[in-house]
DNA sequence: ACCTGAACACCGTTCAAGT
DNA sequence: ACCTGAACACCGTTCAAGT
């Protein structure tokens, strides 16, 4: 890549991760270009799509999930699951406008943002399987179940921490008497 | 009313509720009035806000919840609360786009929607209670609980009312073993 | 090879003119 | 009193022209 289109590549990912940061997924991508000093026009080139400049800004943060399972997996298997799916919750609220983003990416193969549901995916599967095999969890529960408690739950409570974890270990404990 | 405005009224009406069940409550307010055979200034002389619209198209609905909870309250505390929250995901999730419309309406008093909200949840918090008194659920399980695990898989689940079921039932009994 | 920004497209909303 | 629809506003996206 050339220099100035390094430069200004670098640029644009700063500007996202702020406009994202203050603004949620939602920010306007014209603004995001003039903050760079960059054309719209450069900003397409270099991310044709809103979840290509998504992915890019929030790569490593995505990356970072599979270290965070990883130190999961040495404790107890239920208390494992719980901290990965709370892990997830903190990941997609941290920036706003995300838990809807990935509802689209979930169900589109073409999306950039796919892969990376996928790899979520694949480590709550690996996850559930352990905490099965120790009985620690219901055998019925299924993968796409917990995929659908996280994704609620972010959404409904996607500024509230707190209600977050209440509602996670509602989840787990149950309701009814 | 002029019976000119009253018809068009009417037709506004019945073309919104095509177009929300074809589309969804994000339905192209200006392909709604050429339906209606109107002009979009008579769409938003009579309907200032999208939201004002959706709650004249969906009123009868929102209204009919009220008599479903009557009949619930005859029956077993415990069984009434989840008939009744599986009786709100079904009515929110019958219009796509609604549990989005209301996630915004919650928050914001102005919104036309913001009182049907507030009926909602007042019927949750007569039902939470009684179930407590007869000690079917949790005693520390609060009315914004149940709001919000009703939305959240109200939105997960959106296009899937058995998985809304399934998930349902995983909250009120319990996941962990 | 890459960048710029005017131009286009789309949709929601308003308001001057008409009946 | 009510209706119409052109005009305006806003934002995302493309592409011809420039370096």
């Amino acid at each position: 890549m050339r220099a100035d289109a390094r430069r200004n590549y670098e640029r644009l990912l700063t500007e996202a991760a702020a406009a994202f940061g203050a603004n949620g997924t939602e920010a306007s991508l014209e603004d995001i270009a003039k903050a760079a000093g960059v054309g719209v026009g450069t900003l397409y080139r270099h991310f044709p799509t809103r979840q290509d400049l998504i992915l890019a800004v929030l790569r490593d943060r995505f990356e970072a999930m599979a270290a965070t399972a990883r130190d999961l997996t040495a404790g107890d298997p239920g208390r494992a699951l719980r901290g990965w799916l709370l892990a997830q919750l903190h990941h997609i609220t941290a920036t706003r406008g995300l838990t809807a983003e990935l509802a689209v990416a979930v169900n589109n193969p073409e999306s950039p943002l796919h892969g990376q549901c996928e790899s979520l995916f694949s480590i709550s599967a690996g996850l559930l399987a352990k905490a099965k095999e120790t009985g620690a969890v219901r055998p019925d529960l299924t993968q796409p179940d917990l995929a659908a408690i996280v994704h609620g739950i972010a959404w409904s409570c996607e500024s509230d921490p707190a209600r977050q974890e209440r509602l996670l270990d509602l989840f787990l404990e149950g309701v009814l008497l």
